[in-house]
RNA sequence: GGAGACAUAGCUCAGCCGGUUAGAGCGUUCGCCUCACACGCGAGAGGUCGUGGGUUCGAUCCCCGCUGUCUCCACCA
């Protein structure tokens, strides 16, 4: 038993050791076991060769949480691990390391490139894992996966082949948006939308074989090389005679049709709008719906193609002021007006998107949204907070079809071969050496990959063996719970839940717990650019993971964002220390060499029993109804204002006055047995001072994190001891608050009389007076003492104390303070008195509600009583 | 345009789906080196719970309107 602890807990000295622990003996490891009920959750991956941020830090703990107090009420739980390749992201990062030495992806061509993104996988790859272990992240690591794995990229071909073979997957040029940074498709999920200020230019088109003009508004000059129709409201009188005619593109010099669709409003602009259904969504339905011409204008750089006559080479922002200057000197912009819009964005780079047509991936959405929708609405998978399962619905119930490919190379490369000679495409999931068609070996592979997304999406089987059948799809799947942020929502919660229910026929997960963002301590998002992120390893190295953990738990709620404060961080900083000091002052007492609890209890043995109880059994309610701030915020209080502040207080009594062995004994097994009972409670939180911990006290079995979690135990629920208890910490408050409005030094001890109807608690209380009300001695008496009048005295509802320090105090002053302690209860009692003699409550309100308000107004009007006395005897 | 969230002490937030003399951390005031802890102990000050209605015996909590802040979705060229 260490008896010799430093008095400042280093939470540096100990945690890396423990972890290692944990994982020598194998603690973390999941095996599926018959007796045991499975738990099991799936981390969200992180970018492999990504760096651990708050964000990470706060969806793990609570993942850790979770899992943790699972293990410890004997389920067999699965946490499973793993990081996810990030195509975009990483392939970004790639990039920019070969720029450094004047190299393009294209300049190595693509094996070789492949050959970096890996070398710079294995370089980096292991560096989020290890910054896990330093949370204390539970994890079986044994089973850490990658989606580029063999196995999950072979849960990504049977994936993409058999949506592909029941026509769920297809081949379309459709409107996309594009990068032309990135050089790559995007899905609708990844564009970001911001509001940027641009302007609005009118041009006028001279209608076809007239003089006349109609004129247009538009924010994109640069595409109308690509114009092939001008659409008005088939209402707007204005233009209901031109509805048929062609009016010539300007620069271009190319009649286009005016037609009519009721997609146009009348009152913005001109009412006229310039058509390009090769770089516009709503032009794109406009132009099928009208049969028109099809031109594309920008090409995947961002620049005009050839089809953009002169401008053809231009950036298309060159090209836009190009086009305008054009037009003015042609006389043929009439207007300029300020206009800020709405302008889609690359949620990678940030580049400004572009819409246009190509030839892409999609997976069709509508007959796979139904079940999604539907499996939600059963309540089959449930949102916490259930807010967002708005959120979902609205989203699942617009969705459009999603587009899986990308222009990239790193990642999951398509399993579509076209033929050369037939043209036709053969999906296979081995490797193709012929056309299926036509059998011609003249086939080509599709260069493109897929979306990150797409084998994120298969992530809670995939990592399980899927499509192979495994014991752990048997055993684990579904999982229990998917912890993540409300903002990865539509990226990959619904993309589960669709493949989830699609090729496993059940829901990935039974509940979604959602998370908000960390934000710095002004409430801004933490990025690179404003370089205001805090990095979990730094606070971790000075302050300790249980207290990055335990500021990451409280202090916020479900779903809602959370700021991030040193000063909190300290504050849990010194609550382990508390701990600590705590647990060292049990261990410096210590004789005894087990907890087993004494069948004779004192009476604050009673007490701190019942509220343990109880914590006990809120904060396992608090856990499974994921309210983990609120667990935490009650053993915080549990620990620092009952356990510390009172019972070891009270404890001392008999542990330091030496000839009570019995006594001694007795309060040790309480001590120990409610520290050890709130350190397992507090373990899910603060994984690392608890083990520490509870190593060095007397325990069964190799590690806290496999102890069995508590229990209620109604033998140890005393009530009346409880209110007996409050009756003497009262009186400890009342004598102490008189003391210190004196300014008596605790070293001036007082003698106190007290008067009570309760003389055996009072008597029996002299100790805890002597020791925390800093009394030199306790007399209990029936009636009020002969010189009370040279007394100064204080009152609870059960309790009457003089003691002798009235030359310390001014007696005008002590009648002014009675009578306005006098008028504060007296109000209180009246407003007690005047719902109680309202018929209604008491006819109608619960009787438990009723009773406490007469208990109330009765220790109400006993307190009134006696301060009255006191008044009197002044 | 649609949806949602938030508005509680100087600051940041809790308040566990109606009954509390409304809580915490930090900050602040006063007194303490009290034999676990000064990363501490004791005692205080500080709140018309945004606003106007409604439901109820009773509303910080439920419903409706308003004001303000924020977020998401859609996206009018």
């Amino acid at each position: 038993m260490i008896k010799e602890l430093p008095k400042v807990y280093e939470p540096s000295e100990s945690e890396d050791r423990i972890y290692k622990f944990w994982l020598d003996n194998g603690l973390f490891n999941a095996e599926p076991s018959p007796d045991k009920k499975p738990y099991s959750i799936v981390i969200p991956p992180p970018n492999v060769t990504g760096q651990l941020h708050m964000g990470h830090a706060f969806d793990d703990t609570l993942q850790d949480v979770l899992i943790r107090t699972k293990r410890m009420q004997g389920y067999s739980t699965l946490w499973m691990p793993g990081t996810d390749h990030a195509g975009i992201a990483t392939q970004i990062k790639v990039e920019a390391e070969l720029r450094k030495e004047g190299l393009t992806r294209y300049d190595l061509g693509r094996e070789e490139f492949l050959k970096r993104v890996w070398a710079w996988k294995e370089k980096f790859g292991s560096r989020i894992i290890t910054q896990l272990y330093k949370l204390g992240a539970s994890c079986d690591w044994r089973r850490l996966r990658f989606t580029m794995d063999e196995g999950l990229s072979k849960a990504v071909r049977e994936t993409f082949v058999s949506l592909y073979e029941k026509g769920l997957i297809y081949k379309g040029n459709r409107i996309i948006n594009w990068c032309p940074h990135c050089e790559t498709a995007l899905s609708d999920a990844e564009v970001e939308y911001s509001e940027q200020a641009g302007k609005l230019w009118y041009i006028k088109y001279q209608i076809e074989g007239s003089d006349d003009f109609l004129e247009i508004a538009t924010t994109r000059p640069e595409t109308m090389m690509g114009d092939t129709g001008i659409a008005v409201n088939p209402n707007d009188e204005r233009y209901r005679h031109l509805i048929g005619k062609k009016a010539i593109l300007p620069l271009m010099n190319r009649p286009i049709p005016i037609f009519a669709d009721d997609y146009v409003e009348m009152d913005f602009g001109t009412g006229c709008v310039k058509v390009t259904p090769c770089h516009d969504p709503n032009d794109f339905d406009m132009g099928k719906r009208h049969d028109l011409e099809f031109i594309l204008v920008i090409d995947g750089n961002g620049k005009i193609n050839k089809n953009g006559g002169k401008y053809c080479g231009l950036d298309r922002l060159e090209a836009r002021k190009q086009v305008i200057e054009d037009l003015d000197k042609l006389g043929l912009l009439t207007k300029t007006e300020d206009y800020s819009h709405n302008v889609g964005t690359c949620y990678r780079c940030g580049t400004n998107v572009e819409p246009m047509t190509s030839s892409q991936w999609f997976v069709k959405m509508e007959p796979l949204a139904k079940e999604d929708l539907a499996a939600v609405r059963r309540g089959d998978i449930k949102f916490i907070p259930e807010r967002f399962t708005k959120t979902y619905t609205n989203w699942m119930e617009n969705v459009h079809d999603w587009c899986i490919s990308r222009q990239l190379w790193w990642g999951h490369r398509i399993p579509a071969w076209y033929c050369k000679d037939c043209g036709h495409i053969t999906v296979s999931r081995e490797d193709p050496d012929k056309c299926e068609k036509c059998g011609s070996a003249n086939i080509k592979q599709d260069e493109d990959v897929l979306d990150t997304w797409f084998s994120s999406a298969l992530w809670p089987f995939s990592t399980m063996g899927w499509p192979e059948k495994t014991r752990e799809l048997e055993y684990y799947y579904p999982t229990n719970v998917l912890v993540t942020g409300y903002d990865i929502i539509f990226f990959w919660v619904a993309r589960m839940i669709c493949f989830g229910l699609e090729q496993m026929k059940e829901r990935p997960f039974k509940e979604v717990f959602l998370h908000g963002i960390v934000r710095d301590s002004q409430g801004r998002k933490m990025s690179k650019s404003l370089g205001n992120g805090i990095d979990p390893i730094e606070v971790i190295e000075k302050y300790g993971a249980d207290a990055l953990r335990f500021t990451l738990i409280t202090g916020n709620s479900p779903g809602n964002d959370t700021r991030f404060y040193y000063e909190r961080v300290e504050a849990n900083r010194n609550f382990c220390n508390k701990i600590w000091n705590a647990s060292r002052f049990v261990m410096m007492n210590l004789t005894v060499e087990d907890f087993t609890l004494p069948e004779k209890l004192s009476l604050e043995d009673k007490w701190i029993l019942t509220l343990y109880n109880r914590l006990v059994r809120e904060v396992t309610e608090n856990i499974e109804k994921y309210e983990l701030g609120v667990a935490a915020d009650k053993l915080y209080s549990f620990i620092w204002d009952k356990y510390c502040d009172w019972y070891i207080e009270l404890c001392k009594t008999r542990l330091l006055d030496g000839n009570d062995k019995e006594g001694s004994e007795c309060a040790q097994r309480v001590l120990g047995h409610v520290l050890c009972g709130t350190l397992k409670l507090l373990h899910p939180f603060m994984p690392f001072i608890t083990e520490n911990i509870w190593q060095a006290l007397p325990h069964k079995g190799v590690s806290i994190m496999v102890s069995e979690w508590e229990k209620p135990d109604e033998r140890y629920e005393f009530p009346s001891a409880v209110a007996e208890m409050e009756q003497i910490m009262e009186a400890v408050r009342v004598v102490r608050n008189r003391r210190s409005e004196m300014n008596v030094p605790p070293s001036k001890r007082a003698a106190l009389t007290i008067v009570t109807k309760s003389p055996e608690l009072f008597a029996g209380a002299e100790p805890f007076l002597k020791r925390l009300a800093s009394a030199s001695s306790v007399t209990v008496a029936d009636k009020t003492p002969e010189n009370a009048d040279s007394m100064v005295s204080c009152a609870t509802d059960a309790a009457h104390i003089f003691m002798p320090l009235s030359e310390l105090v001014d007696l005008e002053k002590e009648k002014e303070r009675i009578k306005g302690e006098i008028a504060k209860s007296e109000k209180f009692a009246a407003s007690i008195e005047a719902k109680l003699s309202n018929e209604n409550f008491v006819s109608r309100a619960p009787e438990a509600v009723v009773s406490a308000e007469r208990e109330k107004l009765e220790k109400t009007k006993a307190l009134i009583e006696k301060l009255r006395h006191s008044l009197e005897i002044l």
